[in-house]
DNA sequence: CTGAAAGCGCTTACAG
DNA sequence: CTGAAAGCGCTTACAG
């Protein structure tokens, strides 16, 4: 910048007020016009370490991704959650820092990230129910949004209507005769999603006047492997239900790999209906019945939602529930 | 830091030495131990932002995925890319920015976050076989690393041994027996992982003494659908192929849906070996055969080399090639 | 052993 | 309309 205030006979003032089109600095057109020729053909670019210094921003979000290394394997959701908040937040000149973090860590990661000076806000996926790290975080004044739902409601979130969603999911299979309904999860009871999901499943059945069974209801954990024995399970009961509902498509894949394995077929012998609508539950035999997860415009909404927060706007609702859709396609079929 | 010296009764010269534990500054430790003790009261953390101004270096390093929306929520590979390069760069004090840019962006997106300091380095994903940005940059000197190979072959990259995996899958379908062996690609001959593969693919038939010919190769590009069409038309022609090498899996799971749409099966009317070993590959319906890419071991090596060449280490060799791995599953079997 | 001073590349009151 | 100066929070020769 020096060098392009010497070249064009100006202060580095002046060349800072141009550069930054700042208002009533009122630069005649011909010097203004002189500096920014010159600035071209010195091919200035601005340093924005120095800018940051000065300013105190660092125009840097950082995304927690809160994953096992095999949990990442197999996930295509946080691919176009990232997509979802770059697409915002770089129009305003942000960038996005990518931290892995194990879920069961037995330390912060990334408190550190925000203390250091290297980012000025926080996205925290999958957070654990009672993220103490998350708490402290927020409490310190720290702009932070959860991708996902905690115990904690005053902290900014956005998420997909969980109940919501389980409890459409299970309302269809019940519309089309199903009484008996399995329920496998997408994660431990532990997390909130899970939790939701059961919720929603158990409102639609007590709505329809079906008992609640508890020997109907098992833990997945995110993988394909993780649904083949719960499923296993479900089929050698006395009283084997006619239709599941599985909390996510990737655990029902090995739900519907456990049927094929009994020598079962999906759907003629047990419905089963997913959640989250992941590009490969179109390709799976039958392709699977799920409930869509718009997870390209919860990156967008979080992306939305952390910019203001940073900026200090005062939000009348710093929660943002997105509903889901019911994709019906050939693994449930009308109970005969 | 002023703070700290102010309360601890010495400099800022001092702190900064103690702090940073500079060789040669003989700190009796009775000082040594104050500040350090002070620095933990105040709850003192640097600001990196100031420290990357006086050193020049932002200890960042860009991941540019050149991807479109669509083929971002198909993919694994990235995920456990990330993973591999964090895990290098982050045990050196680095951090991971990722910028998604559209693969046929008009200009670049990315030559912007070196020139401005924001990043030290780049990593490109996907590059194109002939990326202006890339050369440009590289021969402004930017520490750059490419994964995928373009014509360029003094960019320093990562990536697996394309031709060779190729060749050790068609080379499988040949040892069991087929002699017509179709070829649906991963993307666009364009690019060069893709023409790569189908060299491996005519090796491997000129060694067993097959004709090429061109009515049994096929464009597949990146998604499921993209891997449909190709297959039906290979099904269709007048000399079916009783195998078909795809480019991958994912392409692959579309040519799969193909074969059953036209009533055939897998793989006793056709067999079909992927590549790439996504985790799904396990549960489609046959599991299927493939050649397995070592994702985090690619984004492991890529932030291994990109470190090495930012750190002005002279290297034997800027490239490097991972072995792929032949996984057989039930999509290929013995032509009797 | 330790401190005063310059400097990294910017912005921004303040004064003229 | 424009410049001199202070300051953002650090590091690092240099001198004592």
């Amino acid at each position: 910048m020096a060098d392009v205030a010497r070249e064009a006979g100006v202060s580095r003032t002046t060349v800072s007020f141009v550069l930054n089109n700042v208002a009533d600095s009122n630069i005649p057109e011909a010097t203004r016009e002189r500096i920014l020729q010159v600035a071209r053909e010195l091919n200035y670019v601005p340093n924005v370490q120095a800018l940051n210094l000065v300013t105190g921003q660092t125009m840097m979000i950082a995304l927690i991704v809160r994953q096992t290394s095999e949990q990442m394997s197999i996930d295509t959701f946080t691919g176009e959650f990232i997509r979802g908040v770059t697409t915002v937040i770089e129009a305003q000149n942000y960038h996005l820092l990518v931290h892995a973090a194990e879920p069961d860590a037995p330390e912060s990661t990334y408190g550190k990230l925000v203390r250091t000076r290297k980012v000025d806000g926080l996205l925290v996926t999958s957070p654990l129910v009672n993220d103490p790290e998350v708490r402290l975080l927020h409490d310190e004044g720290t702009p932070i949004v959860l991708n996902g739902s905690t115990d904690a409601d005053d902290i900014p979130s956005v998420d997909v209507d969980n109940r919501q969603g389980a409890y459409t999911a299970v309302r269809h299979l019940i519309n089309i005769g199903h009484r008996r309904i399995g329920h496998i999860s997408n994660a431990p009871f532990s997390y909130r999603s899970s939790s939701d999901r059961l919720e929603g499943y158990r409102q639609a059945l007590a709505e329809a006047g079906i008992l609640y069974d508890l020997n109907l209801v098992m833990q997945g954990e995110f993988t394909p492997s993780s649904g083949f024995r719960p499923m296993l399970a479900l089929l050698d009961s006395p009283e084997p239900p006619t239709a599941v509902f599985v909390g996510s498509d990737t655990v029902a894949f090995g739900a519907l790999e456990a049927v094929r394995h009994r020598g079962y077929r999906v759907p003629e012998d047990v419905s089963i209906i997913g959640f989250d609508d992941i590009v490969f539950s179109q390709y799976t035999l039958p392709p699977l019945t799920t409930i869509r997860v718009p997870a390209y415009r919860l990156g967008y909404s979080a992306g939305e939602l952390i910019l203001k927060i940073i900026q200090g706007e005062k939000l009348p609702d710093y929660r943002v529930v997105l509903p889901t859709e019911l994709v019906i396609r050939r693994s449930t079929v009308k109970r005969p």
